[in-house]
DNA sequence: CGTCCTCTTGACGGCTTTCAATAAAAGTGG
DNA sequence: CCACTTTTATTGAAAGCCGTCAAGAGGACG
């Protein structure tokens, strides 16, 4: 699968055509490594590039004055990533490797070429912009009224979801390469909170863990903890503009 | 001005053709009033229409099985409202009226009419997606890495600033007409909290109230005590597409 | 083999919630 | 316009969740 990430994860909400292949196909024509803990983009920075994620894992975050982070949001394979910073000329986040990763840059004109060339693409573009809004929104329900088990509970269920839906052999266990600080960050807790929170959840037998790996024993009882709000998010495809 | 109100904010961004300014015309063909309190759209409603705001206030919000209530964010005259439902076919969020109201219902054909013949204004669709977006994760900041008396600092802060957006002659008072159990469950506390902590801005002269109304006294302090991240959102217009 | 980072656990304190009661304001129907 | 009801605002006291501080253990990495 030498082909774009992108249109792979596009493909499993619409067929795209050979020109669509192709417009995407750019997108991806350039790749850089980057290294776990490396910042690939600072708050503020006036860069507008967008990447496209090929693997690794990357996160989202804002920092206060007051030196405490808010992690906004975890990146996987297949996310576009920079969308804010290209429409505001900055970035409003902090964009961070968790792990070791790979991505495509690639200039904002791109962009607009897709908004001129390929109506449906666009659109597209726009329904993962929902998504990631969508996803930012459950998080700030989990965070303003759950208590701190059922926030813990809603990070790993979240991302386990998340996974399965381009590795739906995911089985129960899956890594999570986020330190506990960071799953704080995430969350709203302190890290020595977060500990206390999952060896209850360890301890009720609802995941097991060692090390970086999570297993999720009970995924009905884990979601109730959760307080999960189900959304089926398949994109509806309907309101979509014809393919060129 | 029975101009568009959509068009008169967006003007505020950039100058539109007469092709363009009929097309967003097109979207407020139909207007309906709402009254307070009355649920325009109820959660995994499958209603996929759009509305443009043109006078009162909004706020979408999700609900928690056990009752609880989180106030995701407020919606002003000028603000387009539906955009999720639109692409998931479904509303991931309930949208309520805080005031009496009225709003141009349209049909998300009509998204996809511009994205098809108006890319600049599909892009500026998606701009005011990403808007809301950082506008989300502020807030997520906010309710994640700060104590009650920022939280509530903070709402009134963004507040004010939306609107002067529209009202520059804003000064500094403004009705905000919301209840104390909704600004709770727009900041993730309880309503006896957020009596507290305004009664503390009152008291250290920070903020004057009387009624909804609001006044800020003192904004730097305000902006201070919210742990204000000063994003002069001013949206980059230079890679949108040419207008047609 | 030493250093740094992360994880873990306990004790304590503080911020926020909960519970309760009253006052004030707003809405309703006559 | 006035009683009546309902909602909202206000305040105190007590309890609880979570943060802070501290110390030690375990691992990763040079």
């Amino acid at each position: 699968m030498g082909r774009s990430c992108l249109a792979d994860r596009l493909e499993h909400y619409v067929r795209l055509t050979d020109r669509e292949q192709q417009a995407l196909a750019r997108l991806e024509e350039n790749e850089r490594p980057v290294r776990r803990g490396a910042m690939v983009r600072r708050e503020r920075d006036n860069s507008t590039e967008l990447f496209v994620l090929r693997s690794g894992w990357l996160f989202s975050s804002i920092l206060l004055d007051d030196g405490s982070r808010q992690i906004v949001r975890l990146h996987l394979p297949g996310d576009v990533i920079g969308l804010s910073a290209a429409a505001f000329g900055e970035s409003p986040e902090a964009v961070v490797a968790l792990t070791d990763a790979r991505v495509h840059p690639f200039d904002r004109g791109l962009l607009r070429d897709l908004f001129e060339d390929h109506p449906r693409l666009a659109a597209i573009v726009l329904m993962l912009a929902k998504l990631d809004y969508v996803a930012v929104v459950d998080r700030l329900a989990s965070i303003g009224r759950t208590p701190a088990r059922a926030r813990v509970a809603s990070l790993i269920l979240e991302t386990a979801g998340r996974l399965r839906i381009t590795k739906p052999d995911l089985g129960r266990g899956f890594d999570l390469p986020l330190t506990q600080e960071e799953i704080g960050d995430a969350t709203g807790l302190t890290a020595v909170h977060v500990n206390r929170m999952m060896r209850t959840l360890v301890e009720d037998g609802v995941i097991a863990r060692s090390g970086s790996r999570v297993e999720i024993l009970d995924e009905q009882r884990l979601a109730r903890i959760a307080k999960h709000v189900d959304r089926y998010s398949r994109l509806d495809t309907g309101w979509l503009p014809a393919a060129r």
